[in-house]
DNA sequence: AACATAATGCTAAAAAATTAACATAGCTCG
DNA sequence: CGAGCTATGTTAATTTTTTAGCATTATGTT
């Protein structure tokens, strides 16, 4: 598994950062770091991630762009899976209910309507089966 | 903050399964740790996460059972919101649609049921404001 | 052309994390 | 009882992570 869980803290914040902005130049990086080492180090954690595999680097100009090399689609699948297991036994349904609990507002109506048909899918899906 | 981003990679470990078990004795540790180092050096690892006021123990019979000083439910907000924030561009909504897409029958028909009556709440919510 | 700026390459020291050894104390059961 | 098992307390060595210094290369500006 080419996951989160084996990456030191730094690593991790790196590619939280990468993750977010889709991908990031050296300085972009470090300025995105809350409490950012020298320009030198974050440069050094980014050799690091690329040797490990993480990341790869393509030259814009002058400068490197870094990208992740697994897409945030699988990564954030294996993140949210991670979170169910660990914190709600698993239990998709939980999560949900979690997130929405969350959510203030932060929902449209027009997202809410999107969500009651896609469990209404899911519900004929069950069915199905 | 205390959270889970200043852990290192043990630490991180340890306190996932500690939050799985909701309480664990070193040798459940050890146990569930995937590629554990020895017994000695869970208890150094558990010791850490004392001092850093992540867990505390008590004594239950012979030996310790240590507990997450962090709640649950505070520390899987937590958690969500990161992911949330790092993987959908801090929109619930595309988080619980990708929640939905991954869970394959793995939500019943009750639940989904519930699912939808909180979405209509929510609404409704929004309608007041 | 020379200088300031911005980036990389390489190297090394300092700090933190990880691992584990050894000593000790309480229980239990033959 | 006392040998063996289980658990803790303490300490130390090793490994990994984190940080950063210094040299170099390319750009563009006067």
């Amino acid at each position: 598994m080419t996951s989160t869980r084996e990456l030191s803290r730094r690593e991790r914040q790196i590619m939280d950062i990468i993750y977010r902005m889709n991908e990031a130049t050296a300085k972009e990086v470090m300025e995105a770091l809350e409490d950012a080492p020298s320009y030198s180090s974050v440069r050094t954690l980014l050799g690091k991630l690329v040797e490990k595999g993480h990341i790869a680097h393509r030259e814009s100009g002058l400068k490197y762009v870094y990208y992740p090399l697994v897409e945030r689609q699988t990564a954030s699948v294996s993140a949210l899976s991670n979170v169910v297991k660990t914190f709600f036994s698993d239990s998709t349904f939980l999560a949900v209910n979690s997130l929405l609990d969350m959510s203030d507002g932060d929902i449209s109506d027009e997202e809410l309507e999107r969500l009651n048909k896609l469990i209404q899918e899911k519900k004929k899906n069950n069915k199905k089966k």
